[in-house]
DNA sequence: CACACTTACGATATTCGTAAGGATT
DNA sequence: AATCCTTACGAATATCGTAAGTGTG
């Protein structure tokens, strides 16, 4: 016996009618066809539901037992498929995001604006982490998928490079440095006392890695942006940050001056894992972000140009 | 979209085993077929439930949506299906019967053993009434049919009469009467004092059609056998049972006596509705009746004589 | 005799298994 | 090269609708 859905549907209007013209009709059935039905479900079962003669259609004891539990068993059957055509059309779902937290609060926003009025019922779930953690999660497939980054990641890991963002050197206007266009990084180097950030952060990896074997003269060490701009707009000493980050400078009117560093840039990519199929939400927003993330960046950059 | 008890099952046995092989084996079909039902369910579905590569076989996260439904929707839908394979082999369902005294602690036990024996998971309701109620429930179609006395009904009742029991003065031995084999109806009519049943009784209702318009001389009315056995058994009166009532007279020790009324027998009848459809239990339960009845009752009588 | 369900039947669609094809490790 | 899923394809099966058959009120 194969039970299917048509079986409950015409059971059930069957059972409601009494008829079995009017239930056809209601099957979008021949009537001829939907006997068939019915008798095909008959005999799957091994028992008659139906008592015929020709004027009248009853249950019978069978068919009533049969309909109580149809009348639980149908609609059931019905709410999950739409569920998932709901799915389907993107109406339910959920996309888990790992991102950078100057990427969270910068570009990141704007992106998900655009997918929200898109797709309004997609949960998301975003979680402003280190990149250390993005991969982590991605790796142990807890993430659809991480904007972090851009580092050498082997293994079953699957890196697509949206852009690179630039570094700026940020003072208090009255800074010695303050008055230039531009900046080398062996200049950046002398600008004492310079903040930094701490070592779990990208931000401070990936300086490290173009600055080696340099040393920085470090007067602060801190763990989020927010605070070296609170120490910058005091006077306490300049900082490096990448255009993701300059946001939150900007407030304070501080000096943001681009820089040379031997590695110019810090790749951020889209990073996902070989199997972790993407859902159709995640594909959706992927693609919002493969469309946008460029762009965004490089509004942020001739921004911060602009108001350095 | 007809989602099917295939589907469910394929989809199950896909998403343990991981491997479209397998599956197939598990669900008795070829690897190909089984492919091609899952590509049908996809389709139906409108999304991809399975992430495959040649070497492996994963749900994607629609497919995790699909299988937490289809995890509580399979095995309800199984369970209905085997409540139902159930009642159609008679291990499941229930059959109420009403019937009247005489014959629910005569005949009846024996039937219900016969009956119990061939299908031990049919619940039985069994409810002794006098013969009105019995017609009045089987009219109102709350039981699956009566065992009654006979009589016309019209309209929607339809009557199979079973056996006809016939009556039996029952005596003291030391009683005036006791010595005879046999009597008729007028020798009765002067057997005074005599016990009756009360008017709503059957036996009295019978009693009264078949003497009219003599008198009976009454000197008690009761309302149980029982009681009148008592009353006999202590001397102070005579009775007329039917066969179906002679057993509780035996225990006794009473005479029992056939007697010839001008109604001498009176029909016994498995009554039952028009429109109410059987059930499969109760069809069986009145095959055992059908079977079984007058052969029963038969027995009773020449039990009856014998003991007398 | 009229209505309502069943049966008959040819056309269409689905599903099956065998066998070949293609991709990944 | 081995494994494993998909595709191709002809055969078997199921389902459809039209139309004729049947039985009950």
């Amino acid at each position: 016996m194969n039970l299917s859905l048509r079986h409950m549907r015409a059971f059930a209007a069957l059972a409601s009618a009494r008829n079995f013209t009017r239930a056809a009709e209601e099957c979008h059935l021949t009537q001829s066809a939907f006997s068939a039905l019915i008798a095909n479900l008959e005999d799957g079962l091994g028992l008659k539901l139906f008592a015929r003669n020709t004027r009248n259609v009853d249950l019978t004891s069978e068919g009533e037992a049969f309909l109580n539990i149809v009348k639980s068993l149908l609609p059931e059957t019905e709410r999950a498929l739409e569920m998932m055509r709901d799915q389907a059309v993107l109406k339910r779902g959920k996309v888990a995001i790992a991102a950078l937290p100057t990427i969270c609060s910068s570009i990141l926003p704007a992106l998900i604006e655009t997918f929200h009025a898109a797709h309004p019922d997609i949960e998301l779930i975003i979680e402003d982490v280190a990149n250390a953690t993005c991969i982590e999660q991605v790796r142990q497939r807890r993430m659809d998928f991480a904007l972090c980054a851009a580092t050498f990641q082997g293994g079953e890991l699957v890196m697509e490079t949206l852009a690179s963002d630039r570094f700026h050197f940020v003072c208090h206007p009255r800074h010695p440095l303050a008055g230039r266009r531009r900046l080398t990084h062996t200049e950046v180097q002398q600008a004492f006392p310079i903040i930094v950030y701490d070592q779990a952060s990208s931000i401070r990896q990936h300086l490290d890695a173009a600055i080696y074997p340099l040393h920085w003269r470090k007067s602060y060490e801190v763990n989020n942006l927010s605070s070296a701009a609170g120490l910058v707009a005091a006077g306490l000493g300049a900082t490096i940050v990448p255009t993701l980050g300059v946001r939150q400078f900007q407030v304070f009117g501080l000096r943001i001056i681009p820089i040379d560093l031997p590695l110019e840039r810090r790749g951020i990519c889209l990073l996902r894992h070989k199997h972790r199929e993407p859902s159709l939400a995640a594909a959706a927003f992927m693609q919002v972000v493969r469309e946008r993330f460029a762009r965004e960046l490089e509004a942020l950059y001739t921004d911060a140009l602009a108001s350095g």
